[in-house]
DNA sequence: ATGCCGACAGGATGTCGA
């Protein structure tokens, strides 16, 4: 099975991308993130078209996850457990059946929190916090997950091309690392570490200051898979090429091969 | 230099992202 995922930065403007990324890669499974739709406005038919099921967790304007794939999936559920009134559409999980087994998908958008000293880091730091309480229920389940999508976390000075200019950036503050580090502990593998042994691999390129053409990027888009489903690991990548194309999303697919 | 770019809502320019 392979499954991916990509922070697509609006899923409307990004459709004809996303269908042509989707041909090339054939994924079984996808975790989009920034739909910045509602569930209405969400364009299902041209992924429909591909052979996919759509479970979409929207929001107007401000961020929006879904699971598509290409077998039906069981249990679908919106929203991460936890944080009362906590209306932002950051999370979304389902079943999906692999010809071995079955795996559980977490899409997931993790707040940006800039700038740091305000609510919004505060705010960040509470929903890695929640997500950690998920990752750790979820392992007591003791099946494959792969919980998957844009934790806006560097996680090391390796994962950045200047780590001094990121200093001040939310994505790169002590406690963001930590709250990341404390999901891995629980037994979490990041499947691009796994994969590869080289540093300065990156998954966004910000549009500005000609950050793609000089390859000023950092990794923020993350998959984690715990023990059952790691145990299957067979391969890791970057679609690092689709930052080149029209009209990109800043981010680029991340996407791992499992044997289930 | 805290902006550079891009998307959105709305109908000008402010908010948000990372």
């Amino acid at each position: 099975m392979k499954i991916a995922t990509w922070n697509v930065n609006s899923i409307r403007i990004r459709v004809d991308a996303a269908v042509a990324w989707l041909k090339e890669a054939q994924p079984d499974v996808v975790a989009l993130q920034e739909l910045k739709c509602t569930d209405d406005q969400f364009p299902k038919e041209p992924f429909e078209a591909l052979g996919y099921n759509c479970a979409v967790h929207g929001q107007k304007t401000y961020n929006g996850v879904a699971i598509l794939s290409k077998r039906p999936m069981e249990d679908v559920t919106p929203r991460l457990p936890g944080g009362d009134g906590d209306d932002h559409a950051r999370y979304i999980e389902a079943i999906v059946p692999g010809e071995k087994g079955v795996v559980r998908i977490a899409s997931i958008y993790a707040p940006n929190g800039n700038p740091i000293g305000t609510d919004k880091f505060t705010y960040k730091l509470g929903w890695l916090e929640r997500l950690r309480a998920r990752a750790a229920a979820i392992l007591k389940l003791e099946e494959p997950a792969a919980l998957m999508g844009d934790y806006n976390v560097i996680p090391t000075p390796d994962d950045v091309y200047d780590p001094k200019a990121w200093l001040k950036d939310a994505l790169f503050q002590p406690e963001s690392r930590s709250a990341l580090r404390r999901i891995e502990a629980l037994g979490y593998t990041d499947t691009i570490r796994a994969c590869h042994a080289e540093p300065h691999l990156y998954t966004f390129w910000d549009y500005q200051a000609g950050a793609w053409q000089k390859d000023h990027g950092i990794r923020i888009d993350h998959i984690m898979l715990s023990p059952q489903a790691a145990d299957h690991l067979k391969s890791s990548g970057i679609d690092k090429h689709v930052r080149g194309r029209e009209k990109p999303s800043d981010h680029v697919p991340v996407w791992c091969e499992l044997e289930i």
